[in-house]
DNA sequence: CAAAAAATGAGTACTACTACCTATTTTTTG
DNA sequence: CAAAAAATAGGTAGTAGTACTCATTTTTTG
């Protein structure tokens, strides 16, 4: 059976999305209406689900997604949040939460977010924003970021996320215990598939998408 | 006579903070229960100090602090938040805000904060925090490399913001309408000021601080 | 197993940035 | 005005990354 836990500083909201956990599929569901109970939880047990308020009594959902992300846990998360906050949104995307809705979205949208993000798939709400443009130009980036960083071989993926921690190519071969001219070699080869010219053009292609990059390993 | 405009969706608060301020100093004081009329009141008039609470309802503060930021009004920002969380102080301190406290905080610390960002110093309030560690460092980080800018003379700081924006040595010179040798002289004395040394140091240097150096023209 | 893909290594040339140096002109400052 | 600081420009050398070539070995895949 499928665990889920919520956690919202409101009775009230807890006691719905719990219905509509269980109106989605027979689910073992937690409550908890502070951030630290809940984010307890969640380390001890990794429920399948968190469904987790922007803004808590004590801590942030934000703040339990974050953590969520470093201490690696297999729980996934869905953000619920208020206000439509571009920025809440952004973070939420960083700490890795796959689901983002707004609490006044419809019921079937909530359930429709379990089940893309219970299959590992984003979901974000057709009401969480304001204006969509701007959000979904941000995502597109990512998006094309990681699409180009996936052209890549696993050794050139190693290289280039070795390059983003500041190694030259002497540093990396030393590392990877391999000839400076593979390294320049596997280098060549990523940049002509990502089309970089010129002087430190990977360097710089790197550094700039250092924080995509940064989460794909 | 002093202009302050305060943002808060709580009438109370909004009530409280306008008899601090009059306590403080004859003011004129503007109070606004909404984020998008407190923005236009701002965009308009430019107080000399707006104070911005975080959770309005239809919009947060830190969403107006970037536009005046971005906008590039004359206005000084205080961050009222209810939360002690980190993440939105990073962000008030990204959108230049000077000011930031926790609404827990005592009356003479409100003035306090008053005062010293009226004389344009930051002022961040000794309740805001749970662990004042790691803001302190981030803050350090930020504050070292200013004042590691600030060693530049002015076409040396102009180079710096030219490499930041992906100008190579020829470009800058094509751009400032000077010699690549001494564009080529004016790096290798910042190379030498900030201590950086190796193949492509300034570059990395000016990339990992490209979020506080572009804060600095 | 055979073909394809990936990883490994090297030769050569070119370019950009660093690391020194000197020197003149312009601007700032006491 | 005189001294100091900054901006300008050049010489020469070394190093690292890009740009192309080729070849061999290992791993994946149909």
């Amino acid at each position: 059976m499928i665990q889920v836990a919520v956690v919202d500083d409101h009775p009230l909201i807890c006691e719905g999305i719990s219905q509509l956990v269980a109106h989605w599929q027979p689910a073992e569901i937690h409550t908890f209406l502070d951030g630290k109970k809940g984010l307890e939880f969640i380390r001890k047990r990794q429920p399948d689900i968190a469904i987790l308020d922007v803004d808590l009594g004590d801590m942030s959902g934000l703040e339990i997604a974050e953590i969520i992300q470093q201490e690696s846990l297999t729980t996934r998360v869905i953000i619920l949040t208020l206000h439509k906050d571009k920025a809440y949104f952004l973070r939420a995307l960083d700490y890795g939460a796959l689901g983002y809705i707004n609490k006044d979205c419809l019921s079937q949208e909530i359930i429709n977010c379990l089940e893309a993000v219970y299959q590992g798939k984003q979901f974000i709400g057709s009401t969480a924003f304001e204006d969509p443009e701007e959000i979904s130009e941000y995502l597109d980036a990512i998006n094309q970021t990681r699409k180009q960083f996936n052209l890549l071989t696993q050794s050139e993926k190693n290289i280039v996320l070795l390059i983003c921690q500041n190694f030259n190519t002497k540093e990396i071969s030393e590392h990877l215990f391999i000839s400076p001219r593979t390294v320049d070699n596997h280098r060549a080869n990523v940049c002509k598939k990502l089309d970089l010219k010129g002087q430190n053009s990977l360097l710089k292609w790197t550094m700039e998408h250092k924080n995509v990059l940064e989460r794909m390993v």
